[in-house]
DNA sequence: GACCCGTGGAA
DNA sequence: TTTCCAAGGGT
């Protein structure tokens, strides 16, 4: 196989986008709480939510003691709210668990809640700076094209982690900025649309280009219709949970966010079970 | 492994 | 207007 480590180190070195996480002595809370909020939501919307929910909340302990509610109400539009809630859970376990310190240990990471092979690896390799692959959907776009020869990658798999792994240098910096490297690139030059190819430090070995840039089918799931969905009756109820600022909401005012009862409740019931929504005197709140 | 979970910008 | 896509994870 090509040597794909040097000329991402390379080009990165060059080339990475100048974003919060990366300054120097960020930290590993803060490190965890971007990569929580980074989980399927754009990096020009997490930026100013980060800043300001770090403010708010320096350590894992300041937000373990604040009720889930301001999580929630805090975490506004950046979507699937539980995340949030999973976000406060980890906080809770950090204090509980490991004296207010975000674990190192991956296997320790990946035992609190919200946290996946992505983000476990991505904390001990950006935050502590050992040697994991991590491996997210920019990871393994960049792989399938490069190494693969496709065109998109297919589904997720265990073995991702493998096929990362066997890029990175033996060095723990260098491999740590492998990852970011290939992340990077996969965000702003191999991206999904039309790849910026020409610009591309890994064109000379690329094992799509060479092939001729072959439309390899795309395997993937597709994302489900927002609109009418579950979702969207979910997020409308409790976007008004949320303006609320605290205040039940009685029944029948969210009855008006969403017409249609049967769908609503089926909406509402999933709400509870998640533990976004709590029924107090027939009236909907945040958990408290 | 399949399916579920928000939101908004870009093409 | 519709579709695609975004630093995933839990059940």
């Amino acid at each position: 196989m090509p040597d794909l480590a040097s000329p991402l180190i390379a080009w990165y070195r060059e080339n990475a986008r100048d974003l919060p996480w990366r300054r120097d002595g960020f930290g590993a809370w803060g490190t965890l709480v971007s990569e929580f909020m980074l989980q399927q939501t754009p990096v020009s919307r997490v930026v100013p939510r980060l800043e300001e929910w770090l403010a708010r909340w320096p350590t894992p302990a300041d937000l373990a003691a604040a009720p889930p509610a301001d999580a929630v109400r805090l975490w506004a539009n950046l979507g699937y709210p539980r995340r949030a809630l999973w976000l406060h859970r980890a906080a809770t376990q950090i204090r509980d668990r490991h004296d207010g310190v975000v674990p190192r240990d991956v296997d320790a990471l990946l035992a609190l809640t919200g946290i996946g092979d992505y983000t476990a690896r991505a904390v001990a390799v950006f935050a502590y700076g050992d040697r994991h692959p991590v491996v997210d959907t920019n990871t393994r776009r960049v792989l399938a094209r490069a190494v693969d020869g496709r065109s998109q990658p297919g589904p997720p798999a265990k073995s991702d982690l493998a096929a990362m792994a066997a890029i990175l240098p033996a060095d723990d910096e260098d491999a740590a900025v492998v990852n970011a490297a290939a992340m990077e690139l996969g965000a702003i030059v191999c991206t999904a649309r039309a790849p910026r190819c020409e610009a591309c430090p890994l064109a000379a070995v690329c094992a799509w280009r060479a092939a001729g840039y072959p439309d390899t089918g795309d395997d993937r799931r597709k994302q489900a219709r927002y609109e009418g969905s579950d979702r969207q009756a979910r997020g409308a109820i409790l976007k008004a949970l949320r303006d609320a600022e605290g205040h039940p909401v009685p029944a029948d005012e969210v009855a008006s966010e969403w017409p249609d009862a049967a769908q609503r409740d089926r909406a509402v019931d999933s709400l509870i079970a998640d533990g976004l929504v709590e029924v107090t005197d027939g009236a909907l709140h945040l958990p408290r």
